[in-house]
DNA sequence: CAGTGAGACGGGCAACC
DNA sequence: ATAACGGTTGCCCGTCTCACTG
């Protein structure tokens, strides 16, 4: 509804229609007004006037309406057809479809005779669209036909508003159904209504909410605190999407809180605003442990702006006024025996901070943010001097000694509990026991090598000592799963360290020496001389039985994974296809319960650009002009200002049984979906790292792309020998495709292999040329590390001659090599663990002097020490080579299954496309690209990088020969490009129509299924979410082949 | 074609492993 | 052209389009 009047929905209402010559109330008039009556849900008296518009009706008009010139010839003026409408109507309330379209007509005659109108009006358009959801549309003839109304002549203004009404009759029963009693409640409800529909949830409408302060005094209120806050987010959070909570909770877990009354937003100030009696004031302030009083400066707007009492009164206090209302709270407390508190409802340190608070709300929309209240954090003396009319002892009292009462009743409490609760998985300890040694005795036969036998054992001991083995259970379950389901799960991070974690099936990183193992004998021949990875070496034959035998092993650490002594903190990340990474989230809740597991939150802050940004756009709203200086300065303090709430990539945490998670922190919502189920933490998940476990279960491309191109070609990614020279030779020559190299493809064949492609990892494997895994495990450890490349291995392989194999590559050599010169391996694990993170000594380097000392001691050359003092960030040699496992697949692919490697590239990883330069061949492409890569680099936006990279690789795909057939209705997927092997063509998927997004891609998808199209025009039809220019852009790419423009059957039926 | 609310789309940005 | 870790998820916001009235 719209205006201010209000009447009970039992009551008279006028249900109204106008015919008119236009849709534009300044330019067009009335020619027709109807109305009725309705009381007790019976149509009672009507009305009906034509009126003259002043102004010729257009042919069309007519033709709908079946009001002409002549019609209207001898009417009243729209003034005088108006004013007996009003008379009709009275004060009541109007009632019209799309009523906003009738009014402007009517309000806009009324002004202009002189006799202006508000009126208050129900939509009935808009309360279709609410409760009749299943309607797609809601013209006033379909909710007609909706609701089984006798059939009518629509447009003629008597009929239309005879149905009006039946239909508002129908809706007001339903909306008293729903306990709408009044006009005024209408909208919230409805608007609760709507969430409900989409949500399914319902929060707490539009009760009022007013501000109060919760202190924890122990830990129960701690604990109680972070529930009801988790409460409050969850269970009530209102329309305004303000997290609320209900006293009635409070009252529930008071326990430990110590709870005030709060800013003027408070229950008793807003009693105060609303000029209750002094009983009820102290009725009100009964309910609280302390009464708060702040300085006059925080109120003053409600000397300037005022108070709104109601919806139509203001109220503008005095400074006097102000005075007196903390002097009635400082008189309750005395009379109530209830502590009173000077408080600052401190929003920022200092008083200058306000300007960043102006230039951050000002960004938020908010016009009068220059005008910030004085909420600073005051001294003791600034505060004994904003109380002074209360008389020095008083004064001395709100502001000294009742802070103190009240902090002294709070116990030193920290916001986070010690010590770290793992969940529990019943029987993890044995079942992966069980789980390793079979499968270890599958492949390296019943009597086990002595080295694999006192690895597994040493490592099981070490991970079921430290009750890790509910983390490897729990992974291994999670892959089992996603696995039968056809997606592989790619390890990640140090976890391939661990051969027990190879064993259960949680890697396919072989972390033992190089060695040849028989898969029919299960003989097996290590080669720890070889120190690089088994793969690389001769191929061998059973010398038993004569069979190819395996080459495995990459000799990675375990204490890379868990430290020495096992103490590590060990993380579990794992890569699942982005397809099925919502599966594996839901695994994981079936596995420890509901109310155990949470999405990890995160906390988005304003960052430099962003803060920059906010003084600019400041400078243009207020017109203020900053220094360079200034702007630098605002911008700074602005900076790591919360902007929202978010879910982490693919952190869930897990309380265990017995425990809940507000022992640890409250827990919300995302900001942007406040009925979905997705719960996360309210906290940053760092805070609580160490209490909690956390498993990441990531998503990314790689398993989906291999699923693509297994299903594409039929041979599982397991077959592929992993030495393939052709595979391993596109890393340094583009030879293996069949082109020679071009400017644009540049001098090896790496482009659009995962964690390969880019122009930085390129120009790596042209300086190295890697022949083989090691190499290639080598140059994947470089190149994700931070400060390794340029000016440290790059220099020392270009100038000094070194090799690769030479040069720090993973964190993993560091160690590997401090301990082959003697040093103790405890310290040379320390050292490595110190090179590979981020932080620095303060005098910036890596290494202590002390080490610096011991290395040198042991023979470390200079510029080995240097090394490690300039890397930044280290990757693990287990992650470098679970990436290049995969590399080496999709490379393979590549050579070998060209078409599905381009497909699953185009379909997966290309996020930008642009299909007319695909279409267009490779010249169209090329001029694409050139027009891109005029754009100075500072310009250029991601959208330009990612286009350019797309067709970087479209390029490349019309050099080996293949093209692209049109998007096709019938033919093309919504997201995925399909393969015509004998055609050498892949077919462009809807994606790749500009505008044509996920939602209108999957509903072409479903109404093809049901029947073809008749014509282009039933198209639009039954595609409702593809708009005309996309319906354009299909017809211009031929997607319609030879449907017609519309069909002769339809022309009949109009 | 005026005006308005809602939803889809696509780009930009931040957090994170 | 420089220097460069690569790649992922998710939230916000501006823009576009549609529905609905005659």
């Amino acid at each position: 509804m719209r205006g201010t009047a209000d009447e009970a929905l039992s009551g008279e209402f006028v249900c109204f229609d106008i015919e008119s010559t236009g849709t534009n109330p300044q330019t067009d008039g009335i020619t027709e007004i109807a109305a009725v009556l309705v009381r007790d849900g019976e149509i009672c008296e009507t009305f009906q006037t034509y009126t003259n518009p002043g102004r010729p009706i257009p042919a069309f008009i007519t033709e709908l309406t079946g009001i002409s010139d002549a019609t209207v010839a001898d009417a009243v003026s729209q003034a005088e057809g108006v004013a007996r409408f009003r008379e009709f109507c009275g004060d009541r309330v109007v009632v019209a479809h799309n009523a906003q379209f009738d009014t402007s007509f009517i309000e806009k005659v009324s002004a202009d005779s002189g006799n202006p109108w508000e009126m208050t009006s129900i939509d009935t358009l808009e309360l279709a669209r609410t409760l009749m959801p299943e309607l797609s549309r809601h013209k006033l003839n379909v909710v007609a036909e909706g609701l089984k109304l006798p059939k009518f002549r629509h447009h003629s203004a008597s009929e239309d508003t005879r149905v009006l009404a039946l239909i508002f009759i129908e809706f007001v029963r339903r909306m008293r159904a729903l306990g709408v009693e009044r006009v005024s409640e209408i909208n919230a409800r409805m608007s609760d209504l709507r969430r409900e529909n989409v949500y399914g949830g319902s929060g707490l409408g539009t009760l009022p909410v007013r501000h109060i302060i919760l202190l924890a005094k122990n830990r129960t209120g701690l604990v109680n605190l972070y529930r009801l806050v988790s409460y409050g987010h969850l269970k009530y959070m209102n329309r305004r999407k303000q997290p609320v909570v209900p006293r009635h909770e409070l009252d529930k877990y008071r326990e430990g809180l110590i709870v005030g009354s709060a800013c003027e937003a408070g229950e008793l100030f807003r009693a105060m605003l609303d000029g209750k009696s002094y009983q009820e004031l102290k009725k009100i302030a009964k309910y609280y442990d302390f009464l708060e009083i702040q300085p006059l400066g925080n109120n003053e707007f409600l000397t300037k702006s005022g108070y709104k009492k109601s919806k139509t009164e203001v109220v503008k206090y005095t400074h006097e006024d102000l005075i007196n209302f903390n002097r009635t709270i400082v008189r309750l407390g005395d009379e109530l025996h209830i502590p009173v508190v000077a408080t600052g409802d401190v929003h920022f340190l200092d008083a200058e901070d306000a300007v960043y608070r102006a230039v951050i709300m000002t960004n938020e929309g908010f016009p009068d943010a220059d005008d910030q209240a004085p909420l600073y954090l005051r001294t003791t003396d600034e505060m004994l001097a904003e109380f002074d009319y209360l008389g020095p002892k008083k004064a001395y009292e709100v502001v000294v000694e009742n802070t103190n009462l009240i902090a002294d009743q709070c116990e030193p409490i920290k916001p986070f509990p010690d010590g770290l609760f793992p969940p529990e998985l019943p029987g993890s300890a044995d079942e992966l026991r069980n789980l390793t040694w079979t499968r270890a005795h599958a492949m390296y036969g019943d009597e086990l090598p002595e080295i694999v036998e006192s690895l597994v054992q040493r490592e099981l001991d070490a991970i079921i000592g430290h009750g890790f083995d509910v983390m490897y259970m729990f992974a291994q379950k999670l892959i089992a799963r996603s696995e039968e389901n056809g997606y592989v799960v790619g390890s990640r991070g140090s976890v391939g360290s661990s051969i027990v974690a190879f064993f259960s099936g949680i890697t396919e990183v072989n972390a033992l020496p190089p060695h040849y193992r028989c898969p029919s004998c299960r003989f097996s021949e290590f080669h720890p001389e070889y120190d690089d990875c088994g793969v690389d070496m001769e191929d061998k034959d059973c010398p038993k039985c004569g069979t190819r035998m395996v080459k495995d092993g990459y000799a990675i650490p375990f204490a890379t994974f868990l430290g020495f002594d096992g103490d590590k903190d060990p993380d579990i990340d794992l890569n699942f296809s982005s397809e099925y990474q919502a599966m594996a989230h839901k695994h994981t809740i079936e596995l420890f319960g509901e109310q155990n597991v949470f999405r990890a939150g995160t906390i988005s802050t304003v960052a430099q650009a962003t803060a920059y940004g906010y003084v600019k756009s400041y400078e243009e709203k207020t017109g203020k002009q900053f220094t360079k200086t200034d702007e630098a300065r605002l911008a700074a303090g602005c900076v790591g200002v919360k902007r929202t709430t978010g879910q982490h990539p693919g952190g869930l945490i897990v309380v265990p049984k017995g425990k809940e998670i507000y022992e640890f922190c409250p827990v919300c919502h995302p900001a942007d979906k406040t009925d979905a189920d997705t719960v996360i933490t309210h906290v940053d998940y760092h805070s609580i790292d160490t209490n909690l476990l956390k498993f990441d279960l990531l998503g990314k491309d790689d398993p989906t792309v291999l699923r693509y191109l297994e299903d594409n070609t039929g041979v599982p990614f397991t077959e592929i020998p992993l030495d393939d020279r052709g595979a391993l030779d596109i890393f340094t020559t583009p030879e293996p495709l069949g082109i020679e190299g071009d400017e644009i493809t540049g001098k090896n064949g790496a482009l659009g292999i995962p964690e390969f492609g880019t122009g930085f990892v390129r120009a790596m494997l042209d300086d190295t040329q890697p022949r083989n895994v090691a190499d290639l495990i080598r140059i994947s450890g470089i190149s994700h590390g931070t400060d390794v490349w340029l000016g440290n291995a790059e220099m020392l392989i270009k100038e000094k001659g070194m090799k690769l194999s030479e040069c720090i590559c993973c964190r993993d050599d560091i160690m590997n090599y401090l301990i082959s010169v003697g040093m103790e391996p405890k310290l040379a694990f320390t050292i490595m663990e110190k090179v590979r993170k981020p932080k620095r000594q303060p005098d910036g380097k890596k290494l202590t002097a002390e080490w610096e000392k011991e290395m040198l001691a042991h023979g470390v050359p200079q510029w080995y020490l240097d090394s490690c003092n300039l890397i930044s960030y280290l990757f693990p040699k287990a992650h470098a080579t679970a990436y290049v496992l995969m590399a080496i697949r999709i490379a393979w692919y590549k050579v070998y299954h060209p078409l599905a490697y381009y497909g699953s590239f185009f379909s997966i990883k290309a996020v930008a496309l642009d299909g007319e330069a695909m279409l267009g061949g490779d010249e169209a492409v090329k001029r694409k690209l050139a027009e891109i890569n005029q754009i100075p680099s500072f310009k250029m936006t991601q959208n330009d990088k990612e286009l350019r990279r797309t067709l970087e690789i479209v390029h490349e795909y019309y050099l080996r020969g293949f093209h692209f057939l049109p998007v096709d209705i019938y033919d093309s997927e919504p997201a995925y490009f399909k393969i015509y092997k004998e055609e050498n063509a892949l077919r462009l998927p809807f994606r790749a129509v500009p505008g044509l997004g996920d939602i209108a891609a999957a509903e072409i998808a479903e109404e093809r299924k049901k029947e073809p199209f008749s014509s282009v025009e039933e198209f639009m039809a039954r595609c409702r979410h593809c708009s005309l220019a996309v319906v354009d852009a299909l017809r211009m790419a031929g997607a319609f082949g030879d449907i017609p423009a519309s069909s002769q059957f339809s022309l009949f039926e109009l």
